[in-house]
Formats: C-alpha cells, sequence, structure tokens
DNA sequence: AGTCAGCAATTGATTGGTCAGTAATTGAGA
DNA sequence: TCTCAATTACTGACCAATCAATTGCTGACT
C-alpha cells in the first residue's frame, strides 16, 4: 500500500505532480464506488447474464440462438403477416447487415422465408416457416421457464408491476433521441 | 389473410396436417404475444439500448470502449490494490480469453499495466495506470450524465429504491446455481 | 417528366467476443 | 513426498456482430 494522506501533505515542496495524481486516484476511487455506478451495473449485469442463460438453454433444447428467438416471437405474434427487414432491425436494435446475415442463417436452417415486399421492392418481408413456429413453441416453453424462475420468482409479486413500469418510462426515456 | 376458424373445423375429412398446423399457429401466436414475454423483453432491450448508448459516448468522448470502462471501475475501487484477470472476468461476465484479450488491448492503450501474482504464479494481477485513472475520471462523467438521464430520471424516485432492489433480487437469484 | 436525396438490403473488411485445447502452477489426498 | 485433478492465463480457429461502401428503388420537389 502506498501512503495516500502523507502523499497529500503539502508544504514538502517539488512533488507537485505525484500529489496531483495522487489526488486524482482518490477522485476516481471516489467516483468508481458511487452507488449509482453500482446499482446501473445491476441492470446491465443482470440483463446480460439473463440472455446468457437463455442462450445456452435454447441452443442446447433448440438448437436456436436467442436472438433466432427474438425474430421468431416476432414473426409469430400474428399468423400470416409477414414483417420487413427493417421493421426487425429496429425491433432488436440490430442493425441492417446485422439483420441480413441472421434472416440468412435462419432462413438457411430452415425457420424463416424471405418474400419480396409487394408495396415496396426495396424492401424484404420475412415469414415464418411451419417449420420455424413448431421450433418456437417448444422454445417458448423452455424460455417461459427462465423468465419464471429468474424474472418472476425473485420479486415480490408486489413489485412486479412496478418493476416493469419502470422498465418502460427508462425504453420510452431511450426511445426519444 | 388465411382463415384460421374455419380451418380448424373439423369433420371436414383429409385436412389433418393443415388443422395440425395450424393449430400450432395460433398456439404460437398464443405464446408470442404473452405479457410476460414482452415485460422480460422490455428489460433486455433497455439492458441492450442503454448499453449501446453509454459505449458510443465513451467510444467518442474518452476514447474507450464500455466494457475497458467497466474494467477501469474494478481497477479504480481502491487504488493501490489489483485485481486478478479472473476476477474480472467473473464480474463482467466474460471468459477468460475474452478478459486476456481485452487486457491486451487495454494495456495497449497504457490505460492498465500486468503485474504478476506475487501470491499465486498462475494469477496475473491488473492495475490501473495513472493515465488510466485520468481517462476513468473523463468517462465516469459521461457515465455519470447518461445514467442520470436514462436511469434515473425516468422512474419517479420514490420506486426507485425498488427498482434497485428487484435486480439485486434477479441478480442474486442468477448467482445461486 | 426528370432529378435527386434518402432508404432498404447486401457485401467485404474488421472487431470483440466464444470455444477448445495447451502449458504452468497449485493444493489436497494417498 | 508424490501425484493428480483443478485452476489460471493464453493461443488458434471460429462466429456473430459492426462499419463502410454499393446497388436498387422510392417519393418529393422543380
Amino acid at each position: 500500500m502506498r501512503g495516500q494522506a502523507q502523499d497529500r501533505a503539502q508544504g514538502k515542496g517539488g512533488h507537485g505532480q505525484v500529489e496531483a495524481a495522487t489526488r486524482r486516484g482518490d477522485e476516481a476511487a471516489h467516483a468508481a464506488n458511487s452507488p449509482l455506478v453500482h446499482d446501473f451495473g445491476l441492470l446491465l449485469k443482470a440483463a446480460t447474464r439473463l440472455e446468457q442463460r437463455i442462450d445456452t438453454a435454447l441452443r442446447r433444447e433448440c438448437g436456436v440462438s436467442h436472438t433466432m428467438f427474438e425474430v421468431l416471437i416476432r414473426l409469430c405474434r400474428q399468423p400470416d403477416e409477414e414483417v420487413s427487414q427493417r421493421r426487425l432491425a429496429d425491433d432488436l436494435t440490430l442493425t441492417s447487415s446485422g439483420i441480413t446475415r441472421l434472416v440468412d442463417r435462419m432462413e438457411e436452417a430452415g425457420l424463416v422465408r424471405r418474400v419480396p415486399s409487394p408495396g415496396d421492392r426495396r424492401s424484404v418481408l420475412v415469414d415464418s416457416t411451419d417449420h420455424g413456429r413448431t421450433v418456437f413453441l417448444q422454445a417458448a416453453a423452455v424460455h417461459a421457464d427462465l423468465v419464471e424462475r429468474y424474472f418472476v420468482a425473485p420479486v415480490p409479486h408486489d413489485d412486479h408491476g412496478r418493476l416493469t413500469a419502470s422498465l418502460s418510462r427508462i425504453h420510452e426515456a431511450l426511445r426519444e433521441d
């Protein structure tokens, strides 16, 4: 351990730089220990861990990644209504190239089908195949279990509504640029 | 639109497969529209969007990625106390190879320094450089602004404690295998 | 009607991570 | 004391995303 208090003592002369550096270290420590930083870290960390768990479970049990599952959710919401790649990209927070390649892999795996958009020839619509819907159903069961276990069970019933309301607010704030 | 109700009507004979497929489509729609799926999606989506914003802001204004910032937080918590790569990896939910390469880049950028662990020669400790702490201070300011704006401001003051408590619970649930 | 700025999708090059496998080190049990 | 299973970091091969640049299409403005 380096002595901090001593280093900071004034009047020894000739140590301005190391004093400044030490002071900076203390400020940094202060910032690093802020409770807000911690709480916020919790949000990000909980989310990533959660996503990882779900991803590995889905891969293991259904052979689809979590992102693919997210696509399938959108495609199954109302049957017989395709969704444009653009919309999917926005919804999943992916770039358009990201979506192109994701849909490539899903098409490859027989989960979805690309269909040209009748209204706008730039746009490509994506539709789930029957196989895609079958896989989705299994995946949804796995997903539901994990959500129950890690999202519902741990938080007191009364707080749950408030939790999702808060998330909704945050999401809303992000929405507006 | 394909007719769903009609397809499902029994007694026409010879259409068992398409009926089954349609029924599956309806089940899928049901699962896809579950409010739990939606609410949970909110958590993941809010988190990823948030992280992306912070990442781009930090890159633009301080030249560090969000993950690098997370490392710096850990290293600055108590000055003069190095942290092992192992610990960093666990804390950031990265694999050990992930951390190796991340520390490589950070060392390259002069933000951190590797020092051999005195107690265990397998382990490598990481320490922030003076430059690292300086950058961290700027980054922390940027970070704080964004956290204030997107994590604090949007949710009613009274709910904030509950929000972080819930996140904490979730995090706890994830912790135990 | 003709132009042109903007948008959708795609592709090549790059980035930041994973996984599988390896070498060095450790500590617990025979 | 020796051995051996576990643990740390690292490396090569791969993967899924990004960015930047390109192509084709659209719609608004002159």
